[in-house]
DNA sequence: TTGCCTATAGCAAACGTTTCCAGTTAAGAG
DNA sequence: CTCTTAACTGGAAACGTTTGCTATAGGCAA
């Protein structure tokens, strides 16, 4: 009968570890562990003998043991502010490709757009001694913010956000760039009532699109209308109730900017409520490059951002930074990119 | 001065382990694991003392020795076969979310259609040594598909794929349910000329609705033309090819099935092309609600599944595998759903 | 020949937990 | 009062690696 090898003297079901190899190979752990590390102290003869038995045995290395005794994980945790949005599974996915291309795994964890959520996904990632974080938070003045950013001893990364006073890279687009060019394109089209509908401004992006925005209507001289901001909410449910009051307005709006998934989600629903299309009868700009914008509607407007790149630059900035480098900070630009949507409306 | 405090002796750039709490609640480490870990053999007024000097140290036990000594991770690993697919994204999130809830982390890992990639994950996933994975694979006839669901001493769960012999979970999609109700609504509307692009068949999606829509037309007693079949690829650029030969066959094809978002890609370009409106002069339905369509095509006709459904399902077959229950396959069920592109044609 | 250096190998102590086992104490039973 | 038992607590050995230190051997210069 086949009965369970165990030839080792081991049960089947234990996986073959250092020792079994050492064994074999009649030669000691520490051999065994330099020789498949490339170690330089260790001979050619060493080196093949140990790798033909490990190869033989189907050794394979116990990474939990290996981070234990040396202290490094190889593994990047990534909190994601709210998954929903399908930029950051672009984001999170060009980043992955450039982690494990230098030999790192990524733990992603999703905070919901909650608070408590991001915390305990911190401290999460801090008992799985993660050798590095990157972060896209849910807002810049959450109270657990300076323990999550400055407790942990390894490098930080974070996404479209700052939090002043501490030690960390972050990836900053240039939103406000590509906002002034949108804006400045439809007032010279003639537009002067342009409503925007975005997040709350507790982060960056919101604040710096706002500037893009204002700048905008300065330079040309123009007076804007606060009444036409929306600002406090990048879910559906938001931009669509004040998607909804700005298109009552009178006079109504002629033009309506987008800031993110969840707006450009509601503000498409009143949109077609009213029975307005973009192009026509209204001006409408996104302001993200979102991913499913190509497939259908590749008439939208938008500004765009190269987000695939901004994940390369994420892995690489948490890179440096396990290789002792200072913290800095990496801008990408934004560019206006006029489609058919943006016409019409006046 | 505000010298770098250092109360404990230690460096203050030394995490706080067990034993430091031991020290200081001047019990012994078994004690403090006992009584942070929830052991019953531990008086309250042990646990209270324990507990309250955990607080104050901030200590935070770290996962990868708990690991090691324990042979648990609370990590599952998640093979995708190519991550481009955006139905991926939210059934990793569903699932994600369902692992989190339960205690666990979630290591994705991307094979971008390659079985050498998908050989290395699979490796990167045991060497980690993650308490379950979760595949979707590249191809059901890799060569290394034996060692890899044979190997690892782990739980399985393969999505929408069947191997056979292997000892492994399974959430499949009844696919040819939903494609056999949506040819047969062709049918009956009159068309005869059903074109079909889809990937390989070298996984069961592929066959299995090859199945339902042969049925159909058996059913039908009518006779399909296997000619105006393309499998062979899931890519956008198959799709498109194959697309632009079928719509130069004549008899021109009324209705066209996409099967999957490449095919969904490259078929709706190769219509852009030919000038060709979907629920106007052709049919057309896409076997799977791919998410971006509720946005702003919610014209499409499609055959769905619940993706959400189906990533919960995965997180809670490896949970169970996890606890001991035996492996076990879960079907998922479609259903066509019709809307305007299923219009027309004819 | 002697001494020193280099190249390599082995031993054993970590890394931070969990868990088995044995010991201590106090309470309850006889 | 002694014995048994229950309820904890402490000590120490694991888990599977890496790595600092020591030992050995051979080569080469003096």
């Amino acid at each position: 009968m086949p009965s369970e090898k165990s030839e080792n003297g081991r049960s089947v079901n234990q996986r073959v570890t250092i020792r079994e190899v050492a064994a074999k190979a009649e030669v000691a752990l520490s051999s065994v562990s330099r020789a498949l590390s490339g170690h330089p102290d260790v001979s050619d003869e060493m080196r093949k003998r140990v790798k033909d038995v490990a190869d033989e045995l189907g050794y394979e290395p116990n990474l939990v043991a290996q981070s234990l005794r040396s202290g490094v994980t190889r593994t990047i945790g990534f909190v994601v502010r709210d998954i929903n949005n399908p930029m950051f599974a672009l984001l999170a996915r060009s980043c992955e490709h450039e982690l494990r291309r230098n030999g790192y795994s990524m733990i992603l964890v999703n905070s919901d757009g909650n608070i408590e959520n991001e915390n305990r996904n911190f401290s999460l990632l801090r008992r799985r001694r993660v050798d590095g974080i990157i972060a896209s938070l849910v807002s810049e003045d959450s109270p657990y913010l300076r323990k999550n950013l400055a407790g942990p001893r390894c490098p930080i990364v974070l996404l479209d956000r700052e939090v002043k006073g501490v030690n960390a890279s972050a990836v900053l687009a240039d939103h406000a760039a590509g906002v002034h060019e949108a804006v400045t394109h439809l007032l010279k089209a003639g537009h002067r009532e342009i409503a925007f509908v975005t997040g709350s401004n507790n982060v960056y992006p919101t604040r710096n699109r706002l500037q893009g925005f204002t700048k905008a209507f300065e330079d040309a001289k123009i007076k804007m209308h606060p009444d036409l901001m929306a600002i406090g909410g990048f879910d559906a449910e938001y931009a669509l109730s004040h998607a909804r009051i700005l298109l009552h307005r009178s006079p109504a709006p002629t033009a309506i900017l987008a800031g993110g998934h969840g707006a450009l989600m509601g503000i498409s629903r009143a949109l077609k409520e009213k029975n307005l299309t973009m192009g026509k009868e209204i001006a409408f700009i996104a302001l993200d490059q979102l991913p499913y914008l190509e497939v259908f509607s590749d008439n939208i407007s938008t500004v765009y951002r190269d987000t695939e790149a901004i994940g390369r630059e994420a892995a690489r900035l948490i890179l440096e930074g396990i290789e002792g480098e200072k913290p800095r900070v990496s801008l990408i630009e934004t560019q206006f990119i006029e489609r058919a949507s943006s016409q019409g409306g006046i």
